[in-house]
DNA sequence: ACAACGACAGCAAACGTTTGCTATTCTGCG
DNA sequence: CGCAGAATAGCAAACGTTTGCTGTCGTTGT
């Protein structure tokens, strides 16, 4: 690999002049050395070592996003946001997926910082394992220290996200959207306790029945993984804790998702006996059967608002927090209560507890 | 940010001993000054520079997965198989998605090769640009020059990739199963010409038909984008073409489910009228309507093998060629074709170009 | 004709590591 | 008691750049 000592021995100058005309420096060559050298470059195929510049300026123009599970589509779309800001300002992207594991992402946040990462976007929400966000945080303190702009597209740990989406709002408009189609009794399957993404949606889904004047009933909402697995086992939870409900809202589409497959497995039927809403409108939420109703995210916008941001800070500017709305798409999975659970509903206030499981009447655990 | 002098300094040592205790180097260091550095590398928060260190042994412990499109379901399982492997061994993995931009795969090759990467894995094929790709091909000479390891995991320019699918097999399985089922007449949505996998599924589409002695009809191809977009615009094509057919086999799901879409906006019924098969087995397909006859590739495994492949040439190993089997999986999506078509295929053997639209007898232009 | 200045080129230091070699200390053995 | 040799520690060079500073022209203005 040709170093810029070659290029300049071989066009006869100094590395110094070599290294102002590669690098595109504002110094002043005369055109004629400059062509020499451009031609001595291109002779040898040299390509600027990163690792030396970078040590030198102490930055690489590289931004990162970290994703939890780059084969969930919420991330894929983030990241292609980014993708679109970063590029056309000449950033490379590349992506780093921590599997949820706060250890993988300690590891990553070490060695962007050690290879002097320009930016680096979080796209998911912090992990909450004390010990380890304690490392991670100082890690990011010091990059930003160097310079280096650090974005949070969800909450975490320290914090407010720069750029978000109003995911509170996004699940209590879905509340309401099925108060609005006649729903009381209202599951919520709420992910994992320690994401703080989860935490939000679970508070929108509090404020969404606040609103409809619906008690909050503990029964009805159950935390699982983030995925299609917990859907599943969602539904079971919900079937075997015998607390009637109509519908079953999500936190995420992929949790929908394996909730349509177990109620199909079931063979209860949606939203005949029951109603499925997801939450981010993931490119697959329209081909299920029935479509999955959800609420959209603008993902790409998301991540491209990131990027902004952190070119804004590289750039030395103000940030600027940003929230951005969300839209409730109502599609095949929901519809209005059955019947009989309107009239258990409409004619008495039976106890949470001690309710019949009349909104499921042709369940029971042989059904499983 | 500290560095290894404050290090020393702080631990009383010189920098040579520093290094060797936070490097782990297996030189000989007393047990007392080990842990004197040690905690002045706590004390100080010190994180070795990767820059400085690359420079030095060029070679960084990361592996890039170069993909041709973050969103793609296809591409998002091959890397979380080569995360699989590649963290075990300590390698921290980077994504970097081209969006089949052969401009934009040249920088990251670059950036991958200034920044002395370990090893680069293609999830995807060559993209067939010969200017760009003699660039790309120069700089991947040169890595791998410089001790890299770079591992193809689909055909590409320079021939055969170390670790990859039976794609050819596969679709000819396919094609076999369609037959199978009665399908005489096979359209074939090829994906974009542009790209060695797509020839090569083209290939096993045409393998397949010999195998069942059922002649080539150019008709019945049609050449796409890899994506849903590119499945609508095929149906479209071949309607507009006018070529009978009764089942249509796409070179991946992308495209497939785009014709289950567009299908079901024309109201043509799967697999009533139209029997529809993909290729890869994303996840979503089999949560479609009806769901999606595929053939399932073994993803993880192969991004699991091309990790592996890459460990083994980093050691110094021989490369060993190995190529993944396929399984066709048929789901709701397939069924025998229509009565009619079997009459007009049973009874007179007309030239595809002058064949009655019998196979789909409800269509016409204005259905559309 | 001379001073002053602008345009260009080169020297060498610095970035943060690793490592070959040399220097020092200590141990145990003859 | 002297010495070989093992066990440690340190010196300094090297990796490939960028850039502040200095030096050398040639040109312009007076």
């Amino acid at each position: 690999m040709a170093s810029i000592i070659e290029v300049a021995r071989l066009a006869g100058v100094s590395t110094a002049t070599a290294s102002r005309v590669v690098s595109a420096s504002d110094y002043p060559v005369s055109p004629a050395t400059r062509e020499r050298v451009l031609e001595a470059a291109r002779t040898l195929d040299y390509v600027p070592n990163a690792l030396a510049r970078g040590l030198l300026k102490s930055r690489v123009p590289v931004v990162a996003v970290i994703v939890h599970d780059i084969t969930d589509p919420y991330f894929a779309e983030v990241v292609r946001g980014v993708e679109d800001g970063a590029s056309a300002a000449g950033f490379l992207v590349i992506t780093c997926s921590s599997e949820r594991n706060a250890e993988r992402e300690r590891s990553y946040v070490r060695l962007l910082r050690s290879i002097q990462a320009a930016a680096v976007v979080f796209a998911g929400s912090g992990l909450d394992d004390p010990a380890l966000n304690v490392e991670i945080e100082r890690h990011l303190a010091a990059m930003q220290a160097d310079g280096a702009a650090i974005v949070h597209l969800s909450p975490h740990a320290l914090g407010e996200p720069e750029v978000s989406v109003d995911n509170a709002a996004g699940v209590a408009a879905m509340i309401a959207a099925l108060v609005g189609l006649g729903h009381r009794r209202i599951a919520f399957l709420a992910g994992p306790r320690s994401l703080f993404v989860a935490r939000e949606r679970l508070a929108g889904y509090r404020r969404g029945l606040e609103a409809a004047a619906i008690p909050f009933d503990e029964q009805l909402v159950v935390r699982t993984s983030f995925d299609r697995e917990g859907g599943a086992l969602g539904v079971d939870t919900l079937l075997d804790a015998g607390t009637p409900f109509t519908a079953v809202s999500c936190a995420n589409d992929l949790l929908a998702l394996g909730v349509l497959g177990r109620l199909a497995e079931l063979r209860i039927a949606v939203p005949g006996a029951v109603s499925v809403a997801g939450f981010d409108d993931i490119s697959t939420a329209s081909l299920t059967a029935p479509s999955l109703s959800t609420v959209r995210l603008p993902l790409r916008e998301l991540g491209r608002r990131g990027f902004e941001q952190a070119d804004r800070r590289l750039a030395g500017e103000e940030p600027e927090r940003v929230v951005l709305p969300t839209e409730v798409i109502l599609r095949g999975s929901t519809g209005a209560p059955p019947i009989e659970a309107l009239v258990v509903e409409g004619t008495s206030t039976v106890p949470a507890s001690s309710a019949s499981p009349a909104a499921l009447p042709a369940l029971d655990a042989a059904a499983r």
